[in-house]
RNA sequence: UGGGGUGUCGUCUAACGGUAGGACAUCAGAUUCUGGUUCUGAGGGUCGGGGUUCGAUUCCCUGCACCCCAGCCA
């Protein structure tokens, strides 16, 4: 059972079966093609970890095409971004980036040969005509009345077309079919559209633009690519994908469909996110709320927890909604291994080590990766004042506390055990201090008469600490899919973001570099945002497990009852 | 009610006619200088009904449920 290897998905299956027929003459050749309008979120990673993992398992290649045939959305700013997270994954395209738009005149010369052969027309039906006479899911539709113009008419307004004498909408490259199919893709599909509009990388050349379907198939076929991988939502339209390609008489890619992930709790659709965006709901595309790659990474994910997340949860073509909490398992198990450890204090309490002589303080060594030796020790400061963490007291605990209390002794990690003898409060009852004698003989936090204690806090020398910002994020909504809400930023999370200023630091952490993600002991793992000045502003990626809320949930519903 | 897809623990995902397995989540326990990590264990599933078969998640029939399609978006 040790030696099972991973089942394979259906994709790998199919290729398996291609490489046996010689289908491809054993060619495996895929690529991710995004269109610029917009930030890559955890959903591409899925396409882009699919369709980079398959060629790299074949001996394959992978391209990088932006899909960038509709100038109105698309925009420079996302195909820097976008090449950005992907590399940011640890994929390589090597000198394969290419463009949609540096096929134009390629895809026109295409759609020339279709219209000779009798294939296509130009339409000069409104979009509401068009719609009107596209028929609907149970009856089939009507030709347009400029269905059969000779081919020389044709000729003739499509390059008239091209040439930018008709106004938008006015006219379109139609495809001719059949209007009576019961598949609506195959009702005379549009080809070009006219579109008087700067694009991103032609400029000005061009005023028709290719729609999706003429573009899509034939930029795989140009590229030969063999196996195009796309989402389910596409599977209505593989027939016209083929039937251009035949017509064309041209190489032929095979589409394979499989499933996209969804994610609970959040939003994976690139309008919605967008809206968050310019409506300010959220500070940009890289807040770290968002599930954008550039949102996690600001959050402190790393790629191999991405990756390793795409692994685990595997291919198909059913639809599914992924629980965050897998997402955030293969995170924290990443960052497990290699993240540094360091103390903080989110809401302090101030402790006086009474017995501990005034004006003087040590340096104590602690470990920075119990996960990983070689990342050796580092070293902290302790004195007579200290902070530690508000929850990590209670007045009058319950059994299974296992922290400081009156008259309890428990361990700072590293340091000393510690005993409480004192609560100072002010004069509205609120706790302010407390009073505690350390044993000196338990330096390192080990007792030589081999004692024990229940619990070890974390904590920092007031005299020695920094000061820093921490920003604790949870989930941006509220409901599990806030996409079918009629007005998804109902379903927005008031308290996704909760600042806390001035917490304690332990001096190491001034050195901190933006995108290392590191634990604070006992509380979870933390990135330096780039926001970040003299006040160093920490966001938290991921809490650690707390087992002991879970307890304390415990206790409070038992005591209901 | 046209077409195309999909139904397996709470959530993902295997099993390809031969003991329904794994992961996350949940619960219980052990270890621990992080109530972290690690380790052990438990509960929990084949959409329904027929059929074929020694044997069906798998094949056949028949229902049912869910998703996608009526952009000059991708």
């Amino acid at each position: 059972m040790e030696n099972q290897t991973k089942p394979r998905h259906f994709i790998q299956r199919i290729i398996d079966e291609d490489n046996i027929s010689g289908k491809f003459e054993n060619r495996v050749h895929t690529r991710f093609p995004p269109e610029p309008n917009g930030y890559l979120h955890i959903g591409h990673a899925k396409s882009i970890c699919l369709n980079f993992s398959i060629a790299d398992e074949f001996g394959g290649k992978c391209n990088l095409r932006f899909d960038d045939t509709n100038p109105i959305a698309e925009e420079e700013e996302y195909v820097h971004s976008i090449q950005a997270d992907v590399k940011w994954l640890g994929y390589d395209w090597e000198d394969r980036l290419y463009f949609a738009s540096d096929y134009f005149q390629q895809l026109y010369d295409y759609a020339i040969d279709l219209v000779k052969s009798g294939k296509a027309y130009v339409c000069e039906l409104t979009p509401e005509e068009i719609r009107e006479t596209r028929g609907n899911l149970k009856e089939p539709g009507k030709e347009s009345p400029f269905r059969n113009r000779s081919v020389d008419e044709n000729m003739d307004l499509f390059t008239r077309m091209k040439n930018g004498e008709f106004p938008n909408g006015s006219r379109t490259l139609r495809a001719k079919i059949d209007m009576a199919h019961p598949n609506m893709n195959m009702r005379d599909p549009v080809i070009y559209r006219i579109l008087h509009a700067h694009h991103h990388n032609t400029g000005d050349d061009w005023c028709i633009y290719p729609m999706y379907d003429w573009a899509h198939g034939l930029e795989d076929s140009i590229e030969g690519v063999t196996h195009s991988l796309c989402s389910l939502e596409f599977e209505d339209h593989r027939p016209l994908y083929d039937w251009y390609l035949e017509a064309l008489d041209v190489y032929r890619p095979q589409q394979i469909e499989f499933a996209r992930l969804n994610l609970s709790y959040t939003i994976m659709s690139k309008r919605l996110l967008k809206q968050l965006v310019d409506d300010n709901h959220v500070s940009g595309w890289d807040d770290p709320r968002m599930p954008t790659l550039s949102g996690l990474r600001r959050r402190g994910y790393t790629p191999g927890a991405i990756r390793n997340f795409m692994d685990e949860i595997g291919v198909a073509k059913r639809n599914n909604v992924m629980e965050m909490t897998k997402l955030e398992f293969a995170l924290k198990s990443d960052l497990n291994k290699r993240s540094q450890r360091r103390m903080a204090v989110l809401n302090p309490l101030k402790v006086v080590i009474t017995n501990y002589p005034e004006g003087e303080d040590e340096l104590l060594d602690a470990i920075n990766n119990p996960e990983d030796e070689s990342a050796g020790k580092r070293q902290v400061p302790f004195g007579r004042e200290l902070y530690i963490e508000q929850d990590d007291f209670m007045e009058d605990p319950p059994k299974k506390f296992f922290r400081l209390g009156p008259g309890r002794e428990v361990r700072l990690r590293y340091a000393y055990f510690i005993t409480c003898n004192e609560v100072v409060k002010d004069e509205n009852g609120n706790i302010t201090e407390l009073k505690c004698t350390y044993d000196p003989e338990t330096k390192g936090g080990n007792a030589p008469d081999g004692r024990k204690v229940k619990g070890t806090i974390h904590w920092v020398s007031a005299k020695h600490a920094i000061n820093g910002d921490v920003r604790l994020y949870d989930r941006l909504f509220c409901v599990p899919n806030p996409a079918s809400k009629e007005n998804f930023i109902e379903a927005l999370n008031p308290d996704s973001l909760t600042v806390i200023n001035e917490c304690k630091m332990e001096p190491e952490l001034a050195h901190s570099e933006i995108g290392i993600t590191i634990q604070f002991e006992r509380l979870g793992y933390f990135c330096k945002d780039p926001d970040s000045n003299d006040n160093p502003i920490f966001n938290r990626t991921v809490p650690l497990r707390d087992s002991w809320a879970k307890i304390e949930k415990q206790l409070h519903s038992g005591a209901k009852n």
